[in-house]
DNA sequence: TGCAAAACGGAGGCCCCCCTCCACTAATCT
DNA sequence: AGATTAGTGGAGGGGGGCCTCCGTTTTGCA
């Protein structure tokens, strides 16, 4: 579990996370160039309190995204218990709920930063046992990485979709490819 | 088959394919919001021409997707002759090549715009026959539907992937998913 | 070859963003 | 309650993009 620091003070600690909720938003709406001053904006705070917290804004991608991170990991341990098809699937399903953030985030981060290797093994090792599981119990093919599934879910769930339904018939198309019938 | 009107003197001629050159590869390499004074500078064109070709930015928008368009109608008729899996895969690989930029300017441009209209019918008319082909003969899915089939490729293909290989693996993976076994 | 019309291109006004700096405010401690 | 000090926030200089306008250049035609 990677942490971030967070302010001591009270209304510190209050605009920290308010600027973090309006970064991953803004991120989200208008990608890793979306303008500082606007998330200072939304989140009701000066931009120089954005600054002071977040030197860079590659210091903002990296707290959004150390956040949601340390979020899938939680995901994982809750669906452990599921029979492994299901227990891939529904860490997959939130996975998705962050992929958009992410993907722009990661494109943006240096790969090669030691936090990016952090937050990467953290993430792995919250849901490549789940993988490993339904490969061993024969449910899913052997010849697909971690790394594989995760670009396909989060390649296929970046783009726009004409309502829900299409989008997870389109992903359940997609992960069928993926099973041992 | 859409056309876009091209200028009549041989300066200008010239000018505009630079331009279209220039778009293309900006919008691709920075998305839709580009610099338009940086994608005049690469055509080296002055700012001044830029605007007279295409005095808005969806102007300019349009046009590289209505050439990337017709790009693809010419392949469907290309590959029509191998077999209906072969045919539908080959065009789908032509269509991966573009699928980066289109995506991008698909969603900048309105989907009610009657060009967008004309476009997609294009599109559908080059490509939607092969998997129709590949329907009737058994070799795919019945109950996908071209739309499902473009978004979800195009949005396998939009990702960040470690090297080729892996794009076409997690791809293949993806599409043996709509075969019938 | 000479000329009219078409096309060029960049200066300049406007706006928004980035980032720094510092006078002011308020949370915490005693 | 008062002192201390962490925290605030926005003004302002610099930069770059957007778009218009118009003096200059190039082309195609006779």
């Amino acid at each position: 579990m990677v942490t971030v620091r967070r302010p001591q003070r009270a209304d510190a600690r209050r605009n920290f996370d308010a600027l973090l909720a309006a970064a991953r938003s803004s991120f989200a709406e208008n990608g890793t160039d979306a303008s500082l001053e606007e998330i200072a904006r939304r989140a009701g705070v000066g931009i120089g309190t954005l600054y002071r917290n977040f030197p860079t804004r590659r210091d903002l991608f990296e707290a959004v995204y150390v956040e949601e991170v340390n979020q899938l990991a939680e995901v994982a341990a809750a669906v452990a218990a599921l029979p492994p098809w299901e227990a891939l699937t529904a860490w997959l399903d939130r996975f998705v709920s962050y992929a958009v953030t992410k993907r722009a985030i990661i494109e943006a981060l240096n790969r090669e930063s030691e936090m990016f290797a952090t937050c990467r093994r953290t993430m792995y090792d919250a849901g490549e046992p789940l993988l490993e599981r339904a490969q061993k119990e024969g449910v899913v093919r052997s010849d697909l990485s971690f790394d594989d599934l995760l670009r396909m879910v989060s390649g296929l769930t970046s783009g726009a979709y004409v309502d829900d339904a299409q989008r997870s018939r389109v992903v359940s198309f997609a992960l069928d490819g993926l099973r041992v019938r």
